[in-house]
DNA sequence: TATAATATGATAGTAATACTATTATATTTG
DNA sequence: CAAATATAATAGTATTACTATCATATTATA
């Protein structure tokens, strides 16, 4: 159904609002025991450890806190989540796989690969709108998560193994996708994957930045993430397009 | 004494490693409660807790473990810092010190801007090399750590706060400086700052990348990051040099 | 050299964290 | 209506991240 969905030539906010609330955001398995969407407690445990994160942070946050929050038990909590880390892969996880389709969305019907580049960088960078929810999950407020929390995830020692499980498969798709766009306007361009990923992980500090660093950052309300990497984007690549 | 030897012509590695020897990095002391430099004691415990970070990761490591380990008291170690993440606010002061002196003293008597930029990038990027010991830290495996741990230092609650006490401020200075450069090369380039943080966040992150995620990059044996970003960066603003 | 000051070590204790285990009680399903 | 399943309640463990106190060793100073 997805699929069929995506060669659709319309793309208003609307339409893929409502495409979202019908089709569900895959993430691994393994993140977690039992599927949280599949009950009540389930939801209520991923919104409002969305709202608790983005409160407390991450590392203040205990599922304890979470179930007394929700007036739900600790126990029954561990019985989707093995532990907050596997929460948070989940989380990151989901938030990837939702923004990976909105890239595709907004970009499968492209023909010309500057402009399908162009595009697929303002998507990554753009700022989530508040009117993008999404049943029971906050983007906006998940978003602000990622861009706070998202390096905790693979910034441990468990990495590697966790990376051969497959909890990273939706990010790196992310970067793939966006390294193959990349190629098709320039296919000498050595560093497709390098420029990908700055762009992935750049886009998140300089958000960051203008949080809490403005003075290592030139983005604020006037000059967009998405400005600052289209230039630099199209300034590494051997195709320039207009301004 | 510093600033002296800084307008010396002579830029080797054996007259630098000699001045590094002379020379204390100066980090903001309240990331200490007593100065590690001061004692003997001191020096072990940031010497060991380097080898202990490295080898069990930031989050697995423990006052305790590190007082086991160098045959001395949990509680001698709170004398000296107030908990681990101040520890690591010390280590990551102390290697940004150390770069910016790299980083100054490679670049300040050079007279041509682009050539000035090219080895800043250079020195920023390159690999820590063996043969750059100080004393009792290791920097090639303080370089280690803070490709995997930097941005938990920041990622925190707390970094408004601390950003105030100016625990950030020689990593600030460096961008700074880098940004500079940047402007004196092209003073119409509309984002200094960002590609300057974006150099600093991005070359730890392309290294994290070569280790745990080569897919992600195209830097690896044959080609560096000093390459990806120096052609990245003189892609971006307004002034071409050879490659 | 005695004494005071300082540094370090040993031991104990506390609150919170990150769970696991067990049993009880709802709720749903067949 | 019984059986299965989900959730809640309670308790318990090992570890973490400290703090407090007292003892002892080392160093500085009068």
């Amino acid at each position: 159904m997805i699929v069929i969905l995506l060669y659709l030539p319309l793309q208003n906010k609307i339409v893929m609002k409502h495409l979202l609330q019908t089709i569900k955001i895959e993430v691994n398995k393994k993140t977690y025991l039992k599927d949280p969407e599949s009950s009540d407690l389930g939801k209520r445990i991923v919104e409002h450890s969305i709202l608790m994160i983005h409160k407390i942070g991450f590392d203040a946050f205990t599922f304890r806190k979470l179930g007394n929050k929700i007036g739900s038990n600790e126990s029954s909590i561990y019985r989707y989540f093995e532990n907050k880390h596997k929460l948070l892969l989940y989380l990151t996880s989901w938030y990837w796989g939702w923004l990976e389709y909105q890239f595709v969305f907004a970009t499968n019907s492209m023909a010309d690969p500057g402009n399908k580049l162009r595009k697929a960088i303002e998507v990554i960078t753009k700022p989530v709108a508040i009117d993008a929810s999404f049943s029971h999950i906050n983007e906006v407020l998940l978003n602000d998560i990622i861009i706070n929390e998202y390096s905790k995830s693979y910034l441990t020692k468990e990495v590697d193994a966790e990376n051969k499980e497959g909890y990273f498969e939706i990010y790196k798709r992310l970067v793939m996708r966006l390294s193959e766009m990349i190629e098709d306007i320039d296919a000498d361009y050595p560093y497709p994957a390098s420029l990908a990923s700055t762009l992935l992980e750049g886009s998140l500090h300089q958000y960051f930045l203008t949080q809490h660093f403005p003075s290592l950052t030139n983005c604020n309300k006037k000059i967009s993430p998405t400005e600052y990497f289209t230039h630099l984007i199209f300034n590494s690549i051997n195709k320039k397009i207009d301004a």
